[in-house]
DNA sequence: CATGAATGAGACTTCATTCAT
DNA sequence: TATGAATGAAGTCTCATTCAT
């Protein structure tokens, strides 16, 4: 019943499918969102056919959930560990987290990750809790704990530390979000900021905000004492 | 025994067709998306078919373009107002600026227009450059100028204001966005940072850090004293 | 996104879509069967476009059912109402019984129903209770309620009546189920039986079995007595 | 230390391949129907590959044909061979035979191949020729062979022999027909008749409406004598 | 011979858009 | 104007079949 015809050269790897596949639908959501790709473009980059993109992954739903558990889920990890391993002041520690961020994922096209997650949630309960469970929980926690952390050691001021955990990562992924929206259109290439400007000013001020006074030594912070 | 008509009913609302359409589609767009609404539910939740929608719109892509225009346009003329009439100091009329928007904005439904927006923008180029020019171009200039004004006054130190204004109005504008999304999911309702916690924060914070020397006690400010 | 083109008139005929696409639904499910036909073939039979046929029913699935509701749901009523009328014997009930179905069914492309049920009942289970809640139970009841009248009467000998039903109704519609499947193919158009000679034969036999003792007077039965 | 291979196994089941494979093609052709039997299944119920099954059969459709052929084409011989030695009277004959058929056929999973034929024989014009040829010719020349020879034998009362093999042969069909279908949905696993009481029943109505007069009691008859 | 990854035609279904009423 | 029945392009997914290994 079906007119099969024969084709060009098939190639066998088991092995590297899968990462393929996923890049290829990282690089397309992220560029139309989840909607308005459709699968067999993401087949199509991948260098195979509709047919063998469903052989990896059951369906567009799962294969979207696929591209975020994979390009999350190890990034928290990384983080606790710097964390865990850091001796310096808690203000270096946000520093050098926020930096190694930015050049981990900020830069990276994974970041637009976040910004279909956020357009597509609400479509996608299930997500929605293994996106909080695995992202966003521990990046909080992660955060706030370091805050807590410089409160207990008398390096800073005692605040709300969700609060401050959000002030402090909100420009960065905001940021993100934007290189890959509106950084994204061809017209505004040259943003009127830049990332490292943008991370030195961020941590200038919250960090100069957050210490309990501002010591003399850090060139970062240019806070006179009063 | 003629059946009256309800023509005045239809009549008093043929003007407000327009208004009713655009906001159930605001509704239904920040709520699915661009791509999960159909077309007929705004209308229905418009109270009117399918038909007339296209009456007043003639495809869904100009339907969202309007939703996002009407939304849009005349929130920044507001701040502009308020920049130019205010006489107190720069950090006063920043964290007037940042509350009001809140109030007006970022607690309301419009507020989910940027969210679409960021995922969307990349499918609708024509709405990159007038986002850009009505929305982002604006906000920056108004938020950036007001920095300028306090560093041209002595109440700032000198910075580079395209990056303090993007530091300052990212984290209300992420917090909007998540409210929109996972705020929006069941499973939490309990977010770990209420917008008045957060908005205090960061002005405490970087309007501290924004600041010359830590002048009089403003209200704002949790800012210890030596 | 979609590109729509203007197309030929247009019939709006609601109330007669429904019955127009079951007709055409039950011809070729009768002739393919329900896999290899496809929902476009049936819209286009009944002369409406592939989206039409998804207006009135949600999936090739629930057209199916529909199909064999509307074909089935009535025949028993019916025979029912016959058999309630009827005042002569048991034996001429029986006949005029199975004469009327075979006009009323057997001839008829409905008859075909009972061979894509029988094919594609151990697929769609929900159809299988409907059926034989509808169909095979009551037409059992009538029959074999026949024949306890009969045996009650004294008219027939004393018999396991169920069993006497299916023997009665078998040969029919077995005749049925042949003509729709070979009696359809070209090659053998000439039957070496037809139905009207079946029908009599099988009156002759069973019912001349089943007496108790066959009278002079019916012409039908050629019983010779003890 | 070379892994010994099971090459004498793999060996040994060479010739047994392809009557495995009809065995399992069949099982699952008659639970599912043809369309709904995917190839893939009918190879790993077998215990090969996918490829494997189209090394044997170039075709889902060809492996239907054999499938058909392979369980119809010995089934009569046997009841002609039965037939041909037979010496006692038609009725024991007709008798002997059909008992025989329900239990070398309608017990069996072979009988619902006549159930798919009946279904996909107007998808499968070759099959329609050979399944007449094959089986459906020779079943009535069988039948009504042996009718002939009651008539001539003086046994049988002069009737319209094709017709009267289609009565005798019907109701053992239909039953087993519905056996493959309802008969194997869960609900209705408790059938109002059973196929010895059925058939029993057949015999005494049948063949007592055939014979000239009752003779001698016959161990099938359950015929009351005057 | 055997395998199973790969293919792609084709089926079902959706929904933006049209247009007769 | 307003309606909603009708349309058909387009997208998701399946599965018979092929072929490199």
């Amino acid at each position: 019943m079906a007119t099969p015809k024969p084709e060009h050269a098939r190639q066998r790897r088991k092995e590297t499918r899968p990462q393929e596949l996923l890049d290829a639908a990282l690089a397309l959501f992220v560029e139309k969102g989840f909607a308005a790709t459709r699968s067999e473009e993401v087949a199509r980059r991948a260098g195979v056919s509709k047919g063998t993109l469903y052989l990896y992954y059951p369906s567009k739903e799962e294969l979207f959930k696929a591209v975020v558990r994979q390009n999350m889920s190890s990034l928290i990890a990384e983080g606790l560990e710097l964390a865990g391993n850091f001796s310096g002041s808690s203000s270096e520690l946000l520093g050098c987290l926020m930096r190694t961020w930015w050049e981990r994922v900020g830069n990276t096209p994974a970041a637009g990750i976040h910004k279909i997650v956020i357009a597509e949630v609400r479509n996608f309960p299930e997500l929605a809790q293994f996106y909080s469970d695995e992202v966003i929980e521990p990046a909080d926690r992660l955060f706030s704990g370091i805050v807590q952390r410089g409160i207990d050691r008398g390096e800073f001021r005692p605040m709300p530390v969700h609060a401050v955990a959000h002030v402090l990562i909100a420009p960065m992924i905001f940021l993100a979000l934007h290189q890959h929206s509106f950084g994204a259109c061809p017209m505004n290439e040259d943003s009127p900021i830049d990332a490292e400007t943008m991370l030195t000013t961020q941590l200038d001020l919250v960090l100069g905000g957050l210490e309990v006074r501002a010591p003399a030594p850090r060139p970062a912070s240019h806070r006179v004492r009063a």
